[in-house]
DNA sequence: TATGAATGAGCATTCATTCAT
DNA sequence: AATGAATGAATGCTCATTCAT
């Protein structure tokens, strides 16, 4: 239904500005311009609109980086892709405030925890994927490592620009992500795996 | 007042096991041994328990780690260091649940956000103490960004480890960490910057 | 309409499992393999629905025993046709339950209230009718007071019955209300009145 | 506690007036003079209030008949003391109205089903205690069945009249108890058991 | 200092009812 | 005649907070 989504936006949208304490489903309603009992229409309670909402944003935040090309591989623009993670402009920032503010709830729910894990597994499939591309890469399979890493420095970088924006323009992103990046691609493509 | 600090903990273990939208001040007072009348005679209300627990999660956090020795710079024992920040163990697992857990409050709460932005202060300062051993290291201000790498490096595999404490064992943590930061670190080393 | 008799009889069959209040509408027209807004197409609301249903129950239960006869009158065969009106099986007893439920709200409500009494004339002449063929039995117009307590004994016994149904077998029912009667039913026909 | 009681008596009155299903929560707090909050302060929820409201009626309608007296045996003077269990005045006619109202429920909540059990088990054991008393009554063992339809006489009776109480009065009331009961007793005291 | 009974506003949730199709 | 999506008032329940002791 067209409405589900349409209120899983709007969930978001609330999650964004109150948190997810402060999102009532009232403003949820109101924020999809329907009632309450509407939202319990579609769905079966909070719990499944909140669950909703993190699978939007988890949508959005797949949607968003460019797909990776077939040109010939290139560290700086290898890392501009991974870039195109983090919360480099308002709606980024938006998707990661809702991203992040689930994680507190993912320890304590397991609905949302496999919600969680499932996103990982795309994202670091992604990025293994991405990473095969380097010339003198290793094996897909000793691929995972790396692909770890590279997951782990968006994640970081970008936890912390969520928590601080005012301090963390995108610049400031680019360039934290970039000097833990670079030595590692730079370490992958000369074919040194001594981890 | 040693009751503070009582109650204090006691949040923290509750807010471990329920997360915090199921940590009713009840429990805390149950876990404390207290009544709730007690834990509204200690604190404003809520949220300055809340604000304590935080605190206190941080001042575990903080001392934690072994101290920087002075022995010369060795990239592996550095490492290591680094290591001693990451949910390693059960007990630190519990203080990363806990901190995770108030990055989502955080965005909405200026409060808990300044508790945050210090401890983050701190730890940075640590950390570019820490590179400063490094021979052949930039100056101290240039090391800024190494700094916030790092810390990327370490929240990103602390955040990972702490969603999904069952696939990320002490040893997968120290690899991926190790992977990220030796690059860099040999890079800082050669003096090689270019960031 | 064919229609609000097969939804009357579908929110018999829905308060018989859920209890009055447990009968929502939706199921109700789930029963009847309709849709919501049938069930209010046919009826003004729910008390309209549960006046049908009470009514049906009602139909059903005067349907059900053998027409007096005209043979000669006999004790044990009087009973046995006052037994009729047990709920000595399956389908008996979930007529009485139907009809037990509807006790608590007649109080409450006056236009249940209404289709009891006029259920309890009808039974109260039938009974007085049955009493009437006992050889030297008194007036029509005395018969009353018999006419209420075999109607009494009847309702003593499936109330029992069918609040305890598993301690309550059709031949224990039988037993009491013949326990009850035969007396009752000795002394009418002995012309003994002494109340 | 002492509120318990209170609140129980408060949603006895409330049940009395507006029935099961039209009573609120608010309203027996209302009727016990404290909030809402005190009500789900001494109990789990709606159901525990109405558990102990049935409690309260039950513990009411065994309170109020005269004790069983060492007389010699008198049918008369039984029947009277049976009569004492019928809504003969008000506030037997309030209790009733509730403790009928619970009947509805009692079919499909297993809590007050067997609230009702232990009700009809004691009440039992006490009519078969009175009909001990009568010259050449049988066996307390073979009594059984004819405390069974004593009961079921009551409650034939009770039954009627808590639904019609306008064209119940005590003396109709007391008149078809008699009509039923006088009869078996007669037989019971004369040792014709032939059921 | 400490208690814990009592408060009551705020919330999700239920469900009969409506109405455009 | 029939649909079923949408409504929104009504209600039970939670829980931080208060206050008399």
């Amino acid at each position: 239904m067209e409405q589900r989504r349409t209120i899983a936006a709007a969930a978001v949208a609330v999650i964004d500005k109150a948190g997810i304490d402060g999102a009532r489903l009232r403003d949820v309603a109101a924020a999809a311009n329907v009632t309450t009992g509407a939202v319990t229409h579609y769905f079966d309670g909070k719990d499944a609109v909140l669950e909703a909402a993190l699978a939007e944003v988890v949508r959005r935040m797949l949607e968003r980086p460019a797909p990776a090309t077939n040109a010939p591989f290139d560290s700086a623009s290898c890392i501009e892709l991974f870039c195109g993670y983090l919360p480099l402009d308002a709606q980024g920032l938006g998707e990661w405030r809702v991203w992040l503010a689930f994680w507190g709830r993912a320890m304590t729910d397991e609905r949302l925890a496999a919600v969680h894990r499932r996103y990982y597994e795309e994202i670091v499939e992604r990025i293994t994927h991405r990473l095969s591309t380097i010339p003198g890469a290793p094996a897909q399979q000793e691929l995972g490592i790396y692909a770890d890493s590279v997951l782990s420095a968006i994640d970081g970088v970008g936890t912390r620009a969520t928590l601080e924006p005012q301090s963390w323009p995108a610049e400031r992103q680019r360039r934290t992500l970039s000097a833990l990046l670079l030595p590692l691609l730079t370490t992958l493509a000369n074919g040194t795996r001594e981890v």
